[in-house]
DNA sequence: GTCATGGGCAACCTCCTGGTTGCCTATGGA
DNA sequence: TCCATAGGCAACCAGGAGGTTGCCCATGAC
């Protein structure tokens, strides 16, 4: 079992991952299902392939994305597991800030 | 109406936002609801008052947390607009992926 | 065999980020 | 009134992020 630290830290990655533009962007195509090669995911970016390899690795680092070479080529696709995660945490923030604020305003009126 | 591109370019700034550990441990602080000065967030840090307001204001710019002056002191609250806003993203793209990837595998099982 | 294509590696550059320190202002309490 | 406390502002610094270029290797098409 992952220390609390250590689950916060990763946390903390996935959504600095998220933070990017160009990433959010490589996401979106991804998520068709279809891997893609690195060529196909530059085409339209405005960016070096180099450049799109950087974020691509960003992206696998914190598992948001796999790579699977196919031939001379390597074709990158989505795994949702850690978007899911990051969903689940963001509902359950909202979701906390929600009772805790109707305990405050309950908590006021009380007077 | 904001342009797509100013939506994806705020969305990522969400996500940048809470790439940060120690913003992260600020939010969770502040889900309690209750508005907390700067002197009491930065309890327990680690770090320089100075830093901590450097990454309230980050939090702040891109709308996820407030900051009401109350005489000397300036407390933050969090505001979970943004943070739904971008929790139902991430709901949209794990379930966008799903069902595309149903679909892929009932183009290849239809052989 | 030859050549275009897909991609890896490394060096390099620039700018932003996270953090510190120093100093100044203002407010609230004794 | 005097002083501790809450913050703001600016300068500064080190390191990382995003991007490019150059060069090399492998694979697939012809």
């Amino acid at each position: 079992m992952p220390s609390a630290a250590a689950v916060l830290r990763a946390r903390a990655s996935v959504f600095a991952a998220l933070g990017d533009e160009t990433r959010l962007g490589l996401l979106a195509k991804l998520t068709n299902g279809e891997p893609l090669s690195i060529a196909r995911l530059t085409e339209g970016t405005k960016l070096t392939r180099q450049a799109v390899t950087k974020h691509l690795r960003v992206l696998e680092d914190v598992g948001v994305v796999f790579s699977v070479k196919a031939g001379r080529e390597s074709r990158f696709a989505l795994d949702p597991r850690p978007i899911v995660n990051a969903q689940e945490y963001l509902e359950h923030v909202s979701r906390h800030w929600d009772t805790a604020l109707a305990r405050l305003k309950a908590l006021v009126e009380e007077t």
